[in-house]
DNA sequence: GACGACCGTGGGCGCGGCCAACGAGTTGCT
DNA sequence: AGCAACTCGTTGGCCGCGCCCACGGTCGTC
C-alpha cells in the first residue's frame, strides 16, 4: 500500500504554510457558505463596512476592507445592480461617490451574518472556546504587526 | 482628519478573516523572499517534497504538496528546464513519470530553506517563542481536522 | 477481454490581490 | 491667481493559486 502520503516535514512545520492551509480551509468554508447566498467575500466585506460606518466613498471603503480601488468599482457595481446599495455623487466633493447601504442590503447582511457565524463555527470546530480565544489573539497580533497596507518606507533617512 | 480608517469590527473579529489576513502577510513575505531567488511557492514545495521522500510520481507529489495534477505538470516543467529535477518514465508502470531531484536542485533547496527560515522569522516577529508554539499547535489542529483534501463523502447511506 | 481506476497532459475558469495610467476634481503653496 | 501635488473613480491588465473537466494511454482485476 502506498496510500497515506504525508506532507513533508519541512512544509508541515512551516508556520507560513500552516497559516495558509488554515486560511484555505476557512476560505473554502466561508466561500461555499456565501456562494449559497449568491455572494462572494468581497460583497460581504463591503456590506459589513457600509453597515458599520455608514455611507462612505469607494476609496474609504477600500481602505477599510482591504479591497483595491479598482476591484471596488466592480464590487459596488454588482451590489448596486441588486439594489443592496446605492451610489450617488458627493455634492461636496465631485470626485467622490457616496455609497450607502439600502434597506434590502441591511436585511441581506443580517442573513449573511448568520451564515458567516455558522461558517466560523465549522472552521473552529476542533477548538474549545479557550483555544479559540488564543488563536484570535495570536492572529490579531500578527496582522496588527505587519500592518495590512503595503508600506514602502523610504529606507534609511536620506 | 478622516485618516485612521479602521476595519469594521464584524470583519476584524472574524477568525476566518484573521486567518486569511495572517496568511496574506505570510505569503507576501515568503513570496517576496522566494521571488528574490527566482522561484515561486510551488517550486519550493515540490523540491522540498522530493528531497524528503525521494523520487516519486507526479501524482504522488501532488498528493503530498497539495498541488493539483494539472498544475504539477507546469511546475515540474519549469524546474526541469532549470535542471533542478529530472523527469523519467517509470519502466515498471508506463503511466508514471519518476521525478527526482538533481544535485543542483538539492543545493538550490538548501539556499531556499535558509531564505524561507528567514521569512518565518519575519512573519512571526511579534510573537515570543512560547506563543509561536501555541500558534503552530492551534493551526496544526485546525488543518488536521478539515483534512486538506476535498472530501466528498457520499452523504447519508443510500 | 472488458471494466474501472489511475496517470500525465492540455485547456479552461474564477477569485483574490496587485499595479499602471488617465481624466476629472481638489487642496496647498506661493 | 496660478501651479503642483494629491485624490478619486474607472479601465485594463497581470499573475498565482486553487480548482475542474476531458482525453488518451496504461495498469489491475474480475
Amino acid at each position: 500500500m502506498e496510500t497515506a502520503e504525508g506532507t513533508p516535514r519541512r512544509l508541515r512545520a512551516l508556520p507560513s504554510r500552516l497559516a495558509n492551509q488554515a486560511a484555505l480551509s476557512a476560505n473554502r468554508i466561508v466561500d461555499r457558505t456565501l456562494a449559497g447566498a449568491g455572494v462572494r467575500r468581497y460583497h460581504y466585506a463591503l456590506l459589513a463596512a457600509l453597515a458599520e460606518f455608514g455611507p462612505a466613498s469607494q476609496a474609504a471603503l477600500g481602505r477599510r476592507t482591504g479591497i483595491d480601488r479598482s476591484d471596488m468599482v466592480a464590487t459596488v457595481n454588482e451590489l448596486a445592480d441588486r439594489r443592496l446599495l446605492e451610489r450617488a455623487p458627493d455634492p461636496a466633493d465631485r470626485r467622490r461617490n457616496i455609497v450607502s447601504i439600502t434597506a434590502a442590503g441591511g436585511d441581506r447582511l443580517a442573513d449573511l451574518d448568520r451564515l458567516v457565524a455558522d461558517a466560523q463555527e465549522e472552521f473552529l470546530a476542533p477548538l474549545p472556546a479557550a483555544d479559540r480565544r488564543s488563536l484570535v489573539d495570536l492572529l490579531t497580533r500578527l496582522v496588527d504587526h505587519h500592518g495590512d497596507r503595503r508600506r514602502a518606507e523610504p529606507g534609511p533617512e536620506a
